[in-house]
Order: structure tokens, then sequence, then C-alpha cells
DNA sequence: AGGCAAGAGGAATTTTTATTCTATTTTGCG
DNA sequence: CGCAAAATAGAATAAAAATTCCTCTTGCCT
């Protein structure tokens, strides 16, 4: 489809001092990320498909690119221009060389990375990344399956009529709490962060009322201040929601409502991904809810 | 590339019994297999190419793979409509969409979810968990499949030699920060959380020295505070790995490392699934290393 | 405000590409 | 060994694509 050449691309690469048409895929969205805030309106447009739909851009014809970028396909050939190719086939073929290197699907690499596993235990970052993900999927389907409507009904019941949420977790769990603080803000809700700063978490449970609410979560070995911070609202008649572990838990006595997450484990280490999950969609239900 | 529709190629097709054409390229290939014996010897010459070159049929014109393969392009053709294709053209979808399919472009899969759950209009919390359980399980799988071994290694190598490892986030990725420093903790490496408290991340930001590393978190709109701890660490020749959302991030030039993370949102509300996979990955991997 | 330059849109044009067609070769079989 | 049927190659044709070019718009500067 390209042009071999002709004077008016020529002349356009000259005026940009023949200087170096990115090769690879690499530079060439740093080239356009780095550019970026220097294209007109349109030209914006594309570069933002670009980065996002770089397997488009390689298979799919101008029309339908320009199409479904919402551009005219002449646009598509001035942003190649722009970045100093003759057309955009040729702009089109740095995409296309991406995909050519041959790349086994999502699902293969999990495949042959199992394997992997099995035989020789590698140890790279990038296998202990899809072994997280694996795990942390697993984890998120079994806590669609474990965790009841009717639970979920309830907690957000609670939080809905609280004034004030409070909340609080240590350690592992501080960050489901700091995350809560903020996604509770921003839907409009008053929260309080338990974080026991300056070791003022004593001043700061004081500040519950029955017609707040208390959010808290630990896990093994349940760190005492979280609990000591649950009981005491529960004989200030505090309505609890907790997120814990398993039934046998310091928790289970204390809560109205308590939520059971078995998050991912490899390697000793826990992940958050199936609380942090279950934190949102507390938090989503209720700004949803009123 | 294709024409309509003529009455040779549905004569064709008809000969064969209008048997279900192959719709992907699983099936397409078992097909190949199957029938090689019975194929005559171009077309054999064809169908090994085909089972060996995939992404080159995807990519290619009929002449540059013709010759490739070194057959004419009319043998292309006569290969499709064997297999019960209306042209070559038909076939090269089939394996064209293995390639889109291979690293599907993560926002589009969420659009065919919400979709899928529009239909149910279901608004209730269990509903809301399922879909951010979905949510999360596609940005992990893009996760894995979008991020590169080497800048895993690079970020690993980085954190090895840091003496002291500076975290950095705001605001909703703050709780990543502060898994970080725990986590980083756990495994006795010496961490320094850059909280801000008391408006003092200023001053906490003097500690960092160059045989030291940062660890910068931030997602659009790029909290001010951290783009310029990072911008201050540059300078300072500290190493930095960023976490980001997209190339045009502010973070792109600045770090040695990046990594861009899509992470799951429903409702616009963003999750930290992903990314907290991605740093549970680098502390473990960090930790396996030693 | 008014003019000018850069940008955008869209039809027209050219180039490339897919497909068809027919002459020629190969293959299988009596 | 020769004949018919199938397969093939390659030129010819039709389709589709990329690209150009001209007109209209938009934003900017004086």
């Amino acid at each position: 489809m390209p042009k071999r050449k002709n004077l008016t691309s020529s002349g356009v690469r000259s005026r940009r001092a023949a200087a170096q048409v990115p090769t690879d895929v690499v530079s060439l969205n740093r080239e356009i990320s780095a550019r970026y805030p220097t294209l007109s309106k349109r030209l914006r447009q594309i570069a933002e498909f670009a980065l996002k739909h770089p397997n488009e851009i390689a298979i799919e014809s101008i029309a339908v690119i320009a199409s479904h970028a919402g551009v005219q396909p002449s646009a598509l050939i001035r942003f190649a221009k722009a970045f100093g190719f003759d057309g955009f086939s040729d702009l089109q073929r740095i995409f296309q060389q991406r995909l050519r290197e041959s790349r086994p699907s999502y699902s293969d690499r999990i495949a042959a990375m199992r394997e992997e596993l099995h035989g020789q235990r590698d140890h790279g970052p990038q296998a202990i990344l899809t072994r997280f993900a694996e795990a942390n999927i697993a984890a998120l389907q079994h806590l669609c399956e474990e965790t009841k409507a009717g639970d979920l009904d309830r907690a957000v019941a609670i939080l809905r009529k609280a004034e004030t949420i409070h909340l609080v977790a240590q350690r592992r769990s501080f960050p489901l709490a700091a995350y809560l603080y903020y996604a509770l803000s921003k839907i409009g809700r008053r929260a309080n962060l338990i974080d026991a700063i300056g070791g003022m978490d004593t001043e700061q449970r004081q500040l519950m009322e029955p017609r707040d609410a208390l959010v808290a979560i630990t896990y093994a070995d349940y760190t005492p201040r979280v609990v000591e911070t649950v009981a005491f609202a529960a004989r200030r008649k505090v309505p609890v929601v907790g997120i814990t572990d398993q039934p046998l838990s310091p928790l289970t006595a204390q809560c109205d409502v308590v939520f059971y997450v078995e998050d991912a484990a490899v390697h000793d280490f826990r992940s958050l991904g199936a609380s942090m999950c279950l934190a949102q969609s507390l938090v989503v239900a209720l700004g949803a809810a009123e």
C-alpha cells in the first residue's frame, strides 16, 4: 500500500531534519508519548488510540482503524507522516513486527509456566508474577462463591446507617483500611482511620459512637490492637463489620457481620487482592445504594 | 479483498456438504492436521507453512506469504477454498483473530463484560462483588500478558542493589506503598515510607541517596507531590522504579524502569488488585533472589 | 474583528492486493 | 504407454486499500 517515495513525503521528512524514524514499537511509543503534548487534537486522539490498541493498528485496515478511533482515514496518514513515515503503512509495519515475533497466548504461557514450575522450579520474577496472578484469580473466584448475598446486604445496611465509618486494621491489612478511607471519602461518607499514629489509637477509638459503624480487618495472627478496638466497639454498642480469614478468628464473636476471605498465598506471602475486592465492592454498593 | 460471493466458490463449498467452516485457529489447525494426508502436494506445503508460521499468515499479504512458502498466490486461495472459505482473506481473518485475542485490549474486554452484565441490571451488592471480581481477574491476566520479563528483572536488580528502598505513593495508591513497606520489612529489607505525614515529605525525601532506590506509584491524575519526589530522585541519581497507568504518565520519562498497570474499574472506581499483585511479585522475587 | 495559517474532512486517484481464468503440467489408472 | 482428471502456474482482472489533493473549518495573532 505504500507509495515508493515521492516529493511530498520526502519534503515532510526533511522538514523534521530527517530525524531518525523509530524502527520498533518501544521507541515509537516513547516518541508518541514524548510528542503527545505538541500534537493537534485529532492527532492526539490517534496517539491515544495507538497506545491503547496496538494490535488493531497492526492488523486492521486504515478505514477500520479510522472508524474505530473516530477519525478520518486521512488523519491517520497525517499522523504517520508527523512521525516521519512515508505513509501509514510504514508505521503499521512497526506494529506488525511486534506481532510477528511469535508470542504464545496467555493460556499457552500459563501451561508452559506450569510445566516449568513442576520441573525445575523457576524462581524468576516473571514466573512469580504469573503465579501470584493465578493465585489471586483463584482467590477471587473463591471469594465470589463463598460470600453470601445476605451478609453483603447486612453489611451495606450497617454502613448506610452509620454517621461516621471508623476503620481499623494494622500491619499487613493496614493498606485495606487506607484504601477504604480513600474510597469512602470519595463517595462522600465521613470516615475515620484509626491508624494508631503516634500510638494514639486508644484516643482515636474514643470517637466511636453507637450511631457510627466500625470496619475491622485482621488476619492471623490477629493484631491485639485491632481485636481490642473491636471489643471496645462491641461494648459501646457500635455496629461492627469484620473481615478476617476464618471462623475461629477472634472477630467472629464480636461482629455484627463477618466476612471470611481466603487471600492468595505464594511463598508464605499473603496477597490482599481478594480482600481488596471485597472492600471495594462494599464501598461501591454503599455508594450505589444512596 | 474478498469477493462478495460467487458461483465458483459456493460450488466448492457445497461440494464439501457445507461442512462447518472452522471459526477459530484451534479447530482450523485440527482440521488442517486431519486432512493433511489427503491434500495435494502444493496444498500440503501450504498446510505445513500455516501450522509453522501462523503469525505470518495473519499479517502478511498473499504475495509475501506465497513467496515465503514457495508457492503461487493462487495456491493459497485454492487452499482456503479447500477448507470451505470463500477466499484467502476469510481464512486469514481467523489467524488475525488469534493475534487480536492473544493480547486482548483490556478495555475491550471490560466493555464486553459490561455489556454482558447490563442485561441483568442487578445492582445489588452481590452483583457488584461479582463484577469487581471479574474485572480484577481480567486485569490480572492483562498484567501478566503485558509485563515484560526484562522489566521485572531490571526492577529486581535495582532493588537488590539498593541499601534502602524508599516508597512514595499518595491518595488512591497509598495502600500500595503501605503494603510494600510491610512486605519489604518482612523480608528484611530496609524501607522508608515517604508518607508525607505532618507534611514532612520534603524532609523525608532528603534521605534518598544514589545507593538507594525509589519505588513510586501514581495514577491519573498524577499527584504532584509524587511526581516531584520522582523528579527529585532523578536529579539526585537515585534509581527509580515506577508503577503507573499509561505511557503518557509523567513517570515515563523519569524512571529507570516503569510498569504500566491497568487496574480494574467499575463505576468509576479503580481497583488496586493488579498493582498489588505486581508489587507483591517484585518483593517476593527480591526475597528469593537473595 | 479580520485575515492567515494550520488542521480536518471527504471525494478522487493511484497503488496494492486478492481473486479468477485459462493454458500447461502432473498424476493416477486402464 | 496414453488418456483423462486433477493440480498448478502465471497472466489478467476485479476489488479493496492507501494515499493524495482540494475545500472547508478552526484557532490564533495582530
